[in-house]
DNA sequence: ACCTGAACACCGTTCAAGT
DNA sequence: ACCTGAACACCGTTCAAGT
């Protein structure tokens, strides 16, 4: 009764569908569904095929069922869509390299390994993370990527344990939102996400863009081309560390 | 021939449609369609009812019109999205506060005008902005929320102007869309947006999350939820100013 | 208990037809 | 020249029916 609706951090909600359901997995094994394996489909379609294809129809194709099956393990799309983000950011709980700091070090190797830990889920989905970047949260003050309840208490936990002020874990937790998101949600799009079906080129039309008007543009598009994502990612991460270490003397 | 494909910044995009069309807007004055009017009543419409009811047929209705004639001035719903979104970042040329600074002071107020500008926008239309930030951009080295190419060429001029390096001035545009979408969309996701249609609540359950398991977000739920977000953005703003005056020097 | 088929109310889009 | 109607191939979702 203390885990109303579908909360997200309850322990049922994190793979614990077995668990209720201990009888779902028996004989045919990996034939026979179950929420888990619904939601880790749906990831996987949509790394492989794009935010697009998926569709309730295509899903349930996927899983070699009827789409109206897909409704005794989701409620509806939206709530599909909910399952999905929060089941790609469970992934952060079995990464060790983020797991381990959670109790150790110094803040600072904490916050980096968390933020490296959210940035290998973003690249390892880029076709999901504009969905975790835009899905209204649970609550207004749940901020995305980091929107997990659970990961929040460990991050103003972690803060207020080293000497950060009420006011000074909070504002750092908002700062490390905006740098999450901006940076990865870039990094991400870069990769060219979700431009559709197929988007068929005419050949006959040239390939790059007039940029006469433009001579800047033009002379520094080499350099604009240039990736260089992992160095500025760890370079305004420093530099946001360095910004939250006045609010640990505070 | 110099424009091809539908160039966002090329002056025909930029609501000069009435010129070449120069007679779509005389007898019966409003109601006649062209592009651009089509591209506003899509703007009011999310604004008014959210993302997810700007449909072809919705959009037709809205116009008085079958959602067939749409297709008259648009060639489907994903250029819709390319026109909604270049038709609202074009705001910012028809804001006076950011044009009167491109070319005057220096580079740090022109920044800040630009911020600002940028900000307006996606708190103007806080429904579309989401739509700015995910849009694949037209190139891959065009970040949102800044994406155009004449911005793209005004910024880049200012700051080589104003003794940036080459290296420093991309540099900086790259840190300078990280920080605007960071801030922007998590300031726009908090106004709580397209949370879908109409999301009934059941006013038998209870209206708050059960945060018994964790304390610190118990405790610190009020300063979770102050809205400080205009003096975050300044703040964050100045810090990065003061970062990018290093490539000023270089 | 779990899945399926038929059905409903929507979509985007095409195309021949109206005026 | 501009708009409309009918039609097609899809959606999400409900519900009675199958096994």
């Amino acid at each position: 009764m203390a885990a109303k609706l579908t909360d997200p951090d309850t322990p049922a909600g994190r793979g614990g569908a077995a668990a209720v359901l201990p009888a779902a997995r028996r004989g045919a094994g990996a034939k026979s569904l179950d929420r888990r394996r619904v939601l880790g489909a749906a990831v996987v379609l949509i790394d492989e095929q794009g935010l697009r294809q998926l569709t309730m129809r295509n899903l349930g194709a996927y899983l070699g069922v009827d789409a109206m099956a897909l409704y005794r393990y989701v409620p509806g799309r939206e709530n599909l869509l909910d399952g999905i983000v929060e089941s790609v950011i469970d992934e952060l709980y079995g990464d060790p390299d983020v797991h381990m700091s959670a109790e150790s070090e110094n803040w600072q190797e904490y916050l980096r390994r968390l933020a490296h830990g959210v940035r290998r889920i973003a690249l390892a989905h880029p076709q999901v993370f504009p969905l975790v970047a835009t899905r209204p949260p649970a609550a207004p003050w749940v901020r995305p990527p980091l929107r997990s309840l659970r990961w929040m208490e460990s991050f103003l936990d972690t803060l207020l344990r080293h000497g950060f002020s009420d006011v000074g874990a909070v504002a750092s937790y908002r700062a490390f939102s905006s740098f999450l998101l901006g940076h990865l949600l870039l990094e991400v799009s870069a990769l060219g996400v979700d431009t559709g079906p197929v988007e068929e080129v005419d050949p006959d039309q040239p390939r790059t863009r007039d940029l006469s008007s433009y001579p800047h543009l033009q002379r520094l598009e080499p350099a604009l081309s240039e990736d260089h994502a992992a160095v500025e990612f760890d370079e305004s991460l420093e530099n946001l560390l360095t910004r939250l270490a006045e609010y640990a003397s505070a």
